[in-house]
DNA sequence: TGAGTTATTATGCGAACGTATAATATCGTT
DNA sequence: AACGATATTATACGTTCGCATAATAACTCA
């Protein structure tokens, strides 16, 4: 008596990756990490199981490299805006801080995701690692441009002072970033990225509110 | 053969269900949901598990009596400073902010606390009544003390514009609060609670910073 | 077209989960 | 000193967890 056994297409690795680790982060945005086990991110994922552990060696592993690519992808949208071009250096940082106040970078999935990871990024060492790099990846960036426009209005930057800086605008940004996501409709359009070039010009003793494109 | 048994005093039911309640609370912040387990949350308040069944109906009961301890003790700790007097209405609500971005109210621990519910009150429709009954707590002090100081300074302050204004200014305190929280070494000694007082006086068309005590 | 590769499904295992219930220790009252 | 009330422990049950392994389907290429 033949059995059945559900049918199915034959994908390419990156193509399964990707799909198991979207499932992964949908399902940690929507409902942390209780609901992101194994077996309904294999289901969300349209495969069965036993295909994670033929991607991921181990769950942790899946785990991982959704928040890689998760963190990674926020500092690219972020980024994206820098491309074109500004018409000053202030300008250039404001654009900066703007983004990432702004949707799509500013969404209620991402804070659900920013809870879920919050404690394997302070237990697990390998998420720690993770953390650190992705995290510094932006905030360099923020520092460059805030050293960048601090030279152009002649004002000092020493690394030091640069360094404080970049630290205190990215605690900023990140605050302001978390309740406009938690709470979107806690705010007129444009208050809370005006909140925050306010925030950053205050900190770096710059003027970013009325700085044009 | 006489079994042996684990020898045990016997406690109120206060005593009881508040170190059950302190034994989640202090999980949920270090490990998150995951971690707090009815057999682990038994274990740190120095029960077995079957008691907690005794004290509470289901672990969902544990659970929301926590969130609303939690939440309620927060309010609680940030509007103690109002019960000392304050030189003007302005810088009573300048006081308030400040309690709010600064020790014990800022702290690790409660910015894992916030992370390992905010899934639970998405999901759980019980707990997002608690949510929004001791959000609204928090909230509703804050607007009165605003439209006060808004009174005392001769500015218009309809309830439409006010409730705005109190749902804005809490955004950012919830925000700062936050990341002051979850980077301790962030920020100079007053530098949040001065970036707050900042943010909040732009909202309200106020000044904050200079009011004293 | 048939053999080889490997992506995928299917099934099983031990541990831990939340919950339920029975047994017993502790303490106030008489 | 014995009793009654109940706080507490102990044990068991069914489910789900992450992980392991065997069986099979899908596609590549000679």
């Amino acid at each position: 008596m033949p059995q059945t056994r559900k049918k199915h297409k034959r994908q390419t690795p990156g193509f399964r990756r990707q799909a198991l680790i979207d499932a992964t982060l949908n399902l940690l945005a929507e409902g942390g990490p209780e609901v992101a086990t194994v077996r309904v991110i294999a289901k969300k994922a349209g495969v069965t199981q036993g295909l994670i552990r033929h991607y991921f060696s181990t769950k942790d592993d899946l785990i991982a490299a959704a928040y890689e690519q998760h963190m990674t992808q926020m500092t690219e949208a972020t980024s994206a805006v820098l491309e074109q071009p500004f018409r000053s250096h202030s300008a250039r940082l404001a654009g900066f801080v703007t983004a990432a106040l702004t949707p799509p970078v500013v969404d209620l999935r991402n804070v659900g995701l920013w809870a879920g990871f919050l404690h394997m990024t302070q237990t697990d060492s390998r998420m720690q690692r993770v953390h650190a790099r992705t995290y510094r990846a932006f905030r360099d960036r923020l520092e460059r441009l805030i050293v960048v426009a601090l030279k152009a209005a002649d004002l000092p930057h020493d690394p030091q002072m640069s360094r404080r800086f970049a630290i205190a605008c990215n605690g900023v940004i990140d605050g302001l970033w978390l309740e406009g996501s938690a709470l979107p409709d806690g705010f007129e359009r444009d208050e809370l990225s005006g909140i925050g070039l306010q925030s950053v010009g205050t900190i770096i003793g710059l003027n970013l509110n009325k700085t044009g494109i």
